[in-house]
DNA sequence: GTTGAAATTAGTACGAA
DNA sequence: TTCGTACTAATTTCAAC
């Protein structure tokens, strides 16, 4: 359970102050944006873009580093060039009180490139990648139906990824033209059909049941 | 239009020799495992890591780079920590041939952080990391429902998030245990039900449509 | 494709503002 | 805290093999 409960579950408090880890000035913020999109810039590089001292860079770095809020670097590949060609979403029920058993399977298909936990119809979204749609067939019906934990699943194909941003800072959003402010927070939690929207609520007490299956 | 119908179009082929680009050897794919795990390494230390000389790891390492097999190098960050702690999933219809409408309209969204098209009962589907889940609420009525091109929206929150691998290669499949020999390819890519799998088609046509409205 | 040596750059330590 | 500088270690480049 880590993003709605520790951020959603108040409206209280500033974004960005989370926990007991550092403080994120507008320069820590300013090297993420950095980063993001050169992961191999070096420090000292790095500090001149940010407008700092090398020293200041590399405190500032390491400290970002050892305090988790930079997870790690990594290269993004093109998929298509490796083999893996075809992607992905598979959509799957899990039995309840499984979910260890499920993670733990999880753990064992190297081609599951990403699994999220979600609200609405389906309990989790894992997202695959596979050298032919073949392999996608035989990963479904062999291996995931096999797993206990599996009720059902829904899969479909990812025709083309439009966009990946490396990932979204709260800097972005400020760039925007119309910055909205919040409004009724409560309301948009539930089933709330408003004009074209449909929201999916969560499964009756599901959320309590996601780290310790 | 990139990667079904490069790859998963015909059964002939084998992966990993697709385009023009270079041949990816074992080498390569060394580098690359190394690369996704830790993408600030520094070139010597790959070499050493791959087991080849110094000058191979730099002219292999500009290739791979140069041809476009890594994208780029990014750093991976804790969205909590940040400030964006709710991520959810808006699962768009879209008009037929708005398509480029509504790719223009997600580039100025900078909560999202990705999208792809679909096949199944929507046509896309875009992941966005937010403050709180009013920001959701604001975004989906606000901004994607004034969207011509959007026809319906339908969104589900992420509670958590309990994989995510830089990426896959096919050599992660490779050491698995069973190594499952393609069979049937064309009846995956229909409406078969078998067991509790469900496959779920695109709508007519639609593949088409994607890259140019 | 490999090795080794020169030039450059990165990382560290420490005093001053 | 942050900056600036000097010092040490490592990396990158380039040459010959």
């Amino acid at each position: 359970m880590s993003d709605i409960s520790r951020n959603g579950g108040g409206p209280g408090g500033p974004p960005g102050r989370i926990g007991i880890g550092l403080e994120l000035d507008s320069v820590h913020m300013k090297i993420l944006e950095v980063l993001r999109e050169n992961g191999r810039i070096s420090v000292s590089a790095l500090a001149e873009r940010v407008g700092i001292s090398r020293a200041n860079a590399y405190t500032r770095f390491e400290a970002l580093r050892a305090d988790g809020v930079i997870k790690r670097f990594t290269a993004e590949i093109d998929h298509v060039r490796t083999g893996l060609g075809i992607t992905a979403l598979i959509f799957v029920t899990v039995r309840q009180q499984m979910w260890r058993q499920f993670r733990a399977e999880l753990a064992r298909m190297p081609e599951v490139e990403y699994c999220a936990i979600t609200t609405g119809q389906h309990d989790a979204m894992i997202q695959v990648r596979v050298a032919d749609v073949a392999e996608v067939h035989t990963m479904v019906t062999d291996r995931l139906a096999n797993i206990p934990a599996v009720k059902a699943t829904e899969t479909v194909f990812i025709l083309d990824e439009v966009l990946r941003r490396p990932y979204v800072l709260p800097s972005d959003r400020d760039a925007r033209a119309n910055r909205p402010a919040r409004r009724m927070p409560q309301e948009a939690q539930g089933d709330v059909p408003l004009g074209k929207m449909r929201f999916v609520g969560a499964a009756e007490g599901r959320a309590a049941l996601r780290k310790d299956d």
